[in-house]
RNA sequence: UCCUGGGUAGCUCAGCCGGCAGAGCGGGUGGCUGUUAACCACUUGGUCGGGGGUUCGAAUCCCUCCCCAGGAGCCA
């Protein structure tokens, strides 16, 4: 008999018809006159619960279907007599896949600590909180492809391994093959790389928007969706050393349209999540309560509050409130300060604009002013920023001198700047941390709870 | 990297102004005619993070290293 998945049974509801069914075992609980079994196979928040009488020949096999254990049940679907749940499978045979040692099984029927899971991540999406982070994260990472699919947008494929080492000062991983224990060295004591793989040093991206650019003023409208990498030391609940980024970028487009698509994006995710994940959703929302479905609703409705970057130094500095750092025009703001602007000013969502361009990146295109830039960044309540973008300097002598500016080499950036020089455009794009917003989504308080195999400073286990 | 709090049974934690290593949960065994992270009874379980020091005696006090969590910086 072929086998069924369990979001199926539940949501079919063929009583009397035979099924089959597999996974592992959650709970068993055992009376005199019958067992009753939990099940879960992964494609539900839902188990299955399997009913076992002393007659049947599965009930024999039930000293090998401890929690943890793979099974498999064929039976009959009968309308469940007690609360709880609709249907239920009445096995008559029961096929042990898979024993457990209960005495060795790390995981127990009570819950755990998240602390604890993240040492045995390897069995943590057997849990019905992990079961719920991994499906709803799935349910987002399609609908990233279905939002700029249906609006026209290519994915493209950036490249993970660069020679690029220019966007930020950030810390960069190094791809090397050179021999660690008789490194070369020039004259200068620096490293030398012209013998290593690619001849030149190379590194893990941090970023794929540069080549994002050049594809888009060539296609129109792209948008990146993959890893990226950061060598930073730091060890908080928002920051991973691998993460996945997603990163549109359209031509003809300035930082309205990119605000625009932003906000329409994250709008959509939201519905898409409570139309696809909405018992994952609760799930979580009634066990950590860090998350509510009535408050995605809200957000999937209400607009992102727009302000300048002038316009939040200025309500910070009118706000009754006691910060750790000053705030001033010209200094970045701190997680303070995003913190109170988006959950004591605003509210929600928060989409802040006009940067200096002392603090941002210099690719960001300048204002009329000639003290802010086009940048825009998302902050959301609890998470905090989780979308930054700009529209692009689309000017070369502009974007040529405020490279010399800042002490980037425009020798190799050559490429970047002929963008500008042969057919340039006004265009636009942003980058969106897609832990960042699984996390906001999930409501999971740290980061590393929302990505299966975890990359931070001093942990790399699983 | 900095600040703060932690590390004791498989898990969650109590014990910490020095004096016999504890509880709940889990695991095991038995019971129970519709259970829902079932329930009841009995039972099992320890390198007190590692190393060093003080002391008649250290889970407890001191030094040091490692690890974990939260906050900060950096950012997405």
């Amino acid at each position: 008999m072929e086998r069924s998945l369990i979001k199926d049974v539940l949501a079919e509801q063929r009583f009397g018809e035979p099924s089959r069914v597999c996974g592992w075992v959650r709970t068993k609980r055992e009376s005199k006159g019958f067992v009753f079994l939990a099940l879960s196979d992964g494609s539900s928040q839902d188990t299955l619960q399997i009913i076992v009488f002393p007659e049947a020949p599965a009930f024999r096999e039930l000293h090998r279907c401890n929690t943890g254990a793979a099974i498999c049940a064929k039976g009959i679907l009968r309308e469940s007599p007690a609360k709880g749940q609709s249907i239920e499978l009445e096995a008559t045979d029961i096929v042990v896949v898979g024993e457990v040692d209960q005495a060795t099984y790390p995981l127990q029927k009570k819950g755990h600590s998240l602390e604890f899971l993240r040492e045995i991540g390897h069995l943590r999406p057997r849990t019905n909180t992990f079961g719920a982070v991994f499906r709803l994260r799935n349910i987002l990472a399609a609908g990233v492809h279905d939002f700029f699919q249906a609006r026209g947008f290519l994915w493209v494929h950036t490249p993970i391994i660069t020679s690029s080492d220019c966007e930020g000062a950030g810390d960069l991983f190094t791809v090397t093959t050179l021999d660690l224990r008789n490194v070369p060295k020039k004259d200068s004591g620096e490293v030398d790389f012209s013998g290593d793989f690619f001849g030149t040093r190379a590194y893990l991206t941090v970023s794929g928007q540069l080549e994002a650019e050049f594809l888009a003023l060539s296609l129109g409208r792209v948008y990146t969706f993959g890893p990226t990498f950061r060598a930073e030391n730091s060890n908080t609940t928002r920051h991973l050393s691998e993460f996945w980024m997603i990163e549109p970028e359209m031509a003809f487009a300035d930082l309205d349209d990119d605000i625009t698509l932003a906000e329409e994006f994250f709008r959509f995710l939201c519905r898409e999540v409570l139309e696809k994940g909405h018992r994952e959703l609760s799930f979580l929302e009634s066990h950590y309560k860090k998350i509510s479905c009535d408050e995605l609703r809200k957000l999937a409705e209400t607009p992102f509050v727009r302000m300048t970057y002038t316009d939040a130094v200025r309500e910070l500095r009118a706000a009754n409130e006691r910060f750790e750092f000053p705030v001033s025009w010209g200094s970045d703001l701190q997680s303070e300060h995003e913190r109170y602007l988006t959950d004591k000013v605003v509210n929600g969502p928060l989409v802040i604009t006009d940067y200096p361009k002392e603090i941002k990146a210099f690719y960001m295109k300048q204002n009329p002013d000639g003290k802010t830039v086009a940048a825009m960044d998302v902050l959301v309540p609890k998470v905090g920023e989780i979308i930054g973008g700009s529209q692009r300097e689309d000017r070369l002598d502009v974007l040529a001198q405020r490279m010399s500016e800042v002490g980037i080499s425009i020798e190799n950036l050559r490429w970047y700047l002929d963008l500008r020089r042969f057919g340039t455009v006004p265009h636009a794009g942003f980058g969106l941390g897609f832990e960042r917003l699984v996390q906001f989504v999930t409501g999971m308080a740290n980061i590393r709870d929302v990505i299966p195999c975890p990359r931070a400073p001093r942990a790399i286990r699983l």
